[in-house]
DNA sequence: TACAAGCACTTAACCGGTTTAGCGTCAAGC
DNA sequence: GCTTGACGCTAAACCGGTTAAGTGCTTGTA
């Protein structure tokens, strides 16, 4: 029950294996009749090329990498990784290209990871996400000059291409939407300012409000449902409460809500809430979450298609995703 | 900027190819000196195999597969996929073995991918996640002659070894929890019954149910948070509501309290709620749910090690995972 | 002294593809 | 009639490893 190989076919149609070669591949150099005999033969075995022996010739692998080093146990990157996960197989899988998707516990685990795929050969590139300031993922890359490209942020990249997501303007939207509602105490309850695209966020957000006349505050914590819970009721239970909270993803707004419920701070007259990520369970709660709406698989898919240029030697340009949409909902209401 | 090959080693330390590779795997034919200068020079200038190259002697890929065919906009599956990722990830990171992940559209795709693997010999077998009653899949892998293993359930497995949980025994825990509370009609919101563990969750729940006296009302659906909240207010608003419901995973569990309290249902008085996964998400509600919790990573780590078993010829037995453990929370108490 | 046994290493084949050079055949062109 | 060129295919090398068989040298032994 071995797979067939090219010179399994080649024995049945009384030609060498490099005809056949030459015949599969649309190569000139065999005749029509001869190649029509391959292909049928070919296709009636069920004939695959082994992506090993494709690999050691082509030298690629035919593979691209995906590592996230998040701890599982973190509650809230599956909402965003999934979608991603989700755009770029639909982008490699018309192209004969599989994905290598790893978890690792830090940086360092990561960087490893990275070099070894590379030295073994098993991808041809990988794409980066969660960007930190003066992250080293980026200096490793182009030390081993390996395709990588970056989702998320348009800043610290080096000299790799991003698919990035303009945070001012979500920004913008997001505190016009409250200025209009009458709130004049907001925050902010984010992710550590190492990331990237929390400290852009971080920086938008008091600047905007600044322009509009609005107070702020902003909490930075691990993107954890407990530091949200925990944040939430600091801020609450401050000198002078904020009437508007804005979290950076779907799972921290949850847990905000539950906490303002617990405290008996009531959804949306007592404090509104908007949700940076939108994912079904902003729709679910009670009273259902105010989001940004953004298309994070279409982001994962332009990333793939970028990378796969770039693996084929081009150098694909940065690619700044479309604006998000604010999908307002009951828990973001005027001042009560 | 090439790799390092074995030729070159040989080159610098002035031997064949042949004997770098002898030396590097620690088989005899070379001296104790010789072998020590090769390690030295492989290691200096970082050699590491080709995978493609080893996969083509080998005569294997050094990957597994894994693929989930529920679409990705289907939310409540994150948590569950991401802990059992997490779990084969750390099995098969020390043993130099890789995870090929995708996502499908529906079975045929799924098994499309199957076939498509096996016969480009890009992995050495696959996990199987979400069996169906009459799975095709499994007749296909048993034909294929493909190493598979199967997590979740413990029947409809065919020759495929299993690791598989103790829905009953959970069952019996959860329903001995209500009754202690007073509970005499409650009622279970699960998936559809085409997968063998909402069908034999089903069974179980109705046989003990009946055991202990409880009268029990079932429903059954798309794993889907709309489907939940639905399927809440419809038992909610029947002539004679349940006071407990059992939700078959923990999204779902959360859309049935945001649907209860939309109902103007307070929980736990009015309606005591138990989740069949735990996760951080039924920490952070208010009330907090009550939920069944099991490791899941652990699970993927056997499926993986079992895998590995029967990728190198062996034939594991099957698994059975240690009972799940109820978590008491606020959302379950006596019946107000 | 001769022969066998071991050791350390090389040669060469193999895995399953791709690719280049070369060879025989045939028809067109001068 | 002879060259030229195109065509259709084969032979062989190559990718980067692994491995069985073979070779030359040293050592032990009858």
């Amino acid at each position: 029950m071995r797979q067939p190989t090219l010179v399994d076919i080649a024995r049945r149609v009384g030609v060498t294996k490099a005809a056949v070669s030459l015949a599969l591949n649309g190569q000139p150099g065999v005749s029509a009749a001869t190649r029509e005999r391959i292909l049928a033969i070919a296709n009636e075995i069920g004939f695959q090329p082994s992506s090993a022996a494709r690999a050691l010739t082509a030298g690629r692998s035919g593979a691209f990498g995906l590592v996230i080093d998040r701890p599982a146990r973190t509650l809230g990157i599956e909402q965003y990784f999934m979608q991603l996960l989700s755009g770029i197989q639909t982008e490699l899988a018309g192209h004969h290209v599989t994905l290598l998707f790893t978890m690792a516990e830090n940086a360092d685990d990561e960087i490893r990871m990275y070099r070894q795929w590379w030295a073994q050969r098993r991808v041809d590139g990988v794409i980066v996400v969660d960007l930190q300031v003066n992250d080293r993922r980026v200096g490793v890359l182009e030390e081993l000059n390996m395709p990588a490209v970056v989702v998320g942020t348009p800043r610290g990249s080096g000299s790799l291409p991003v698919v990035w997501q303009d945070d001012q303007a979500a920004v913008q939207m997001v505190i016009g939407h409250l200025a209009d509602l009458g709130h004049r105490r907001i925050a902010r309850v984010g992710g550590y300012g190492k990331y990237w695209h929390s400290a852009l966020r971080s920086a938008s957000f008091t600047e905007i409000a600044a322009e509009a006349g609005l107070s702020t505050a902003t909490a930075e914590g691990d993107y954890s449902a407990g530091y949200a819970a925990g944040a939430t009721r600091e801020l609450l239970e401050s000198e002078r409460p904020p009437t508007a909270i804005l979290y950076d993803s779907d799972v921290m707004a949850v847990a905000g809500l539950g906490m303002a419920q617990r405290l008996g701070v009531s959804v949306p007259s007592g404090l509104s809430i908007v949700s940076w990520d939108d994912s079904a369970l902003c729709e679910l709660t009670h009273p259902a979450v105010t989001a940004l709406h953004r298309d994070i698989a279409a982001a994962g898919a332009m990333a793939a298609r970028m990378l796969r240029k770039m693996a084929a030697g081009g150098a694909p340009g940065n690619f700044g995703e479309p604006a998000p949409e604010l999908v307002v909902r009951g828990s973001s209401g005027p001042v009560g």
